[in-house]
DNA sequence: GATGAATGAGGATTCATTCAT
DNA sequence: TATGAATGAATCCTCATTCAT
């Protein structure tokens, strides 16, 4: 097991620590903040280097997010079970989706907070991956219901769970496990929170 | 009615076209890489006049924050009915925020995305600001449900509000209007997704 | 007697009032470190009634190096005994010279170090000043001595009274009055160390 | 040898060829009105080379003045004849000082007229240099004198030294070399105006 | 595979100075 | 007499990027 900073290390391995250095880089400073200097350093390799592999800041931040949306997408991918009925597939993919983000905060803050604010090849890939998942996110919800017009019902669903994402991540005590989370924003998506109030005091409303 | 770009304006009202200016741009390019000349130039006057009357970046942006904070609060406590039921002031404080979000999405741009991405003196702003609004959310959960542990429905209520808001700011087509966003938000929030399927689909959950 | 802020003030007054200002201010930060804006505050005016008065920097710092050159020529040139001899006209020159830069160490401050450091047009108006001086107490050496080549005597003393001035300038408490200052150079120009020195140790220079 | 402004220099090298040009340039138009740019022109490299190699504009003057303080203090140390009775080893140091402030004009401006204008932390610097100098001067005299309270005696001193290297650096040909200086200091410190005057003009003075 | 040496371009900030009143 | 409003022109400093080894 080769030390982080060790010389004559292969490309590949190089990359990935390159990726990871990046990826941490910018998520806490942001993608103009962080300096190639930073993340050179962080990767413990000299700045040529970085550029030998990864071309320019541009190329190597666009790296970043497709390692990060791929490795989020499979997450998700590979915690939902097939076959399940529709609910029990959002219910395995939020599950997915929770202990993914919980575990690789700085992928999430890239995808998330990062990308859509620096403008527009980075903003275009991420709203290309948050279309997806909120397309398939209304697939199930329509095939849950029968209904076609839940567009708004699953951008409020994607919406919800990225905040209690980013809640989690930003403060990881009280908001609970991925399981957790997923079992609260499942209560409050199916039942709603109706549920929890006397009939005579709901709202009418629509 | 002198003209945006007139010469010998008085102060106030320079320091907010300034404002203006710098909303605009910040919400367009990000903090980093929006540069003063841009904005001196969207406000039409001088640079050294903008940091005459507000100092420097960091304090430009920061009056940017806390004049689309304020604005964005006014207008969502203006719009909560006071004395209505609990029920009754989510809706309405949902519908003057999606209004102004909708009227303002440089505003709410800066507030949602450039903000929190850009570091401490920020982002604590912005999360002071925004944990303020989950607890009143959560305040009125609860009130209307007499349960406690209603964090986490405030955290998926909000983040749920702000993906709408974002969408619609995004593509303003499709979304619809503040009050269709806010039924929806109150359908989804309220009912949940259950009432849109056969109770035999239901999954049974937690 | 009005205050130093006070409105509608004669132009004399108020140009002695800048005046004050600058020398104060120039002393302090030196010459490219002060701005007009520190020292239009300082005098408590509005910076266009600076240039109203006093032109531009150079002009303003070159009336200050005029008045304080002024200033001191006058206190040596009135301390000086006429027809007193030499040596009592150096001694009462010194006295004069220590009492005066005492009194007012900023003006002492812009003429010895400030005004030599910021370049051609005011080093020269102040070595003119210096060589005056030099030249004047060449003279009197001269005088007392008869001998010519007292040049390098001259220069020696003037510095070891600036260094002096410097001294108590700079460290008030240990370096004591005028008196005592001109006391310790006359003795030590006078009679130099050797007196204090036994006669078969002195070394035999020359 | 390569040329001074030739490509591809080892980093000490480089860094002294950058530390030359900012003594010169920094001793010519002060440390304010000096730009980096003119500095890294002189030196034959670019601006972002040298803050590269010195960091900032501060630190590279910091540099120069350490650099010059030890090579000044080196030069009077090398001079010194240890062993030799006090008077002959203050001699031997103003000879060293002298050669080495006529042979560095630039430094000595630096130490002695710069460095002492600009401010805080630089007149801290060399306030030091400057009384560790007046001490060693001050002990020499008391060894030689038996007396303690030689402290004014060793600051006219010293400030003779200063004047005289000050008239020799600006006005080469009449001051005469190093030997010469250092005589005249030597006769005027040791002998005083006294020797040249008849014993019945003397002033009696304290 | 890997790096020390080097730079063009641009950005934040300040300042002396003027104009209109 | 006096000032609020305004700017052209630097200046310090950083960064993405390349070359020669």
């Amino acid at each position: 097991m080769p030390a982080a900073g060790s010389r004559r290390v292969p490309r590949a391995e190089r990359e990935r620590q390159m990726l990871d250095a990046a990826v941490a880089t910018f998520a806490r400073r942001g993608y103009r903040a962080a300096s190639m200097d930073e993340i050179a350093e962080a990767a413990g390799v000299s700045k040529p280097l970085v550029y030998l592999y990864l071309n320019s800041k541009d190329e190597l931040f666009s790296a970043c997010i497709r390692r990060e949306a791929e490795s989020l997408t499979a997450a998700v991918r590979d915690a939902v079970e097939v076959g399940a009925p529709p609910e029990g597939q959002l219910w395995s993919g939020l599950l997915g989706f929770f202990e993914h983000t919980a575990a690789h905060p700085d992928g999430w803050t890239i995808l998330y907070s990062q990308a859509r604010t620096v403008g527009e090849p980075f903003a275009a890939e991420v709203a290309v991956l948050r279309a997806e998942i909120v397309d398939f996110v209304a697939a199930l919800i329509a095939a849950a219901c029968g209904s076609q017009d839940v567009l708004g019902y699953a951008h409020a669903l994607v919406g919800a769970a990225e905040s209690l994402a980013g809640w989690a991540v930003s403060s990881p005590s009280p908001a609970g496990s991925g399981r957790d989370l997923a079992t609260t924003l499942m209560n409050f998506a199916w039942s709603g929170l109706s549920d929890l109030i006397p009939p005579q005091d709901r709202p009418g409303l629509s």
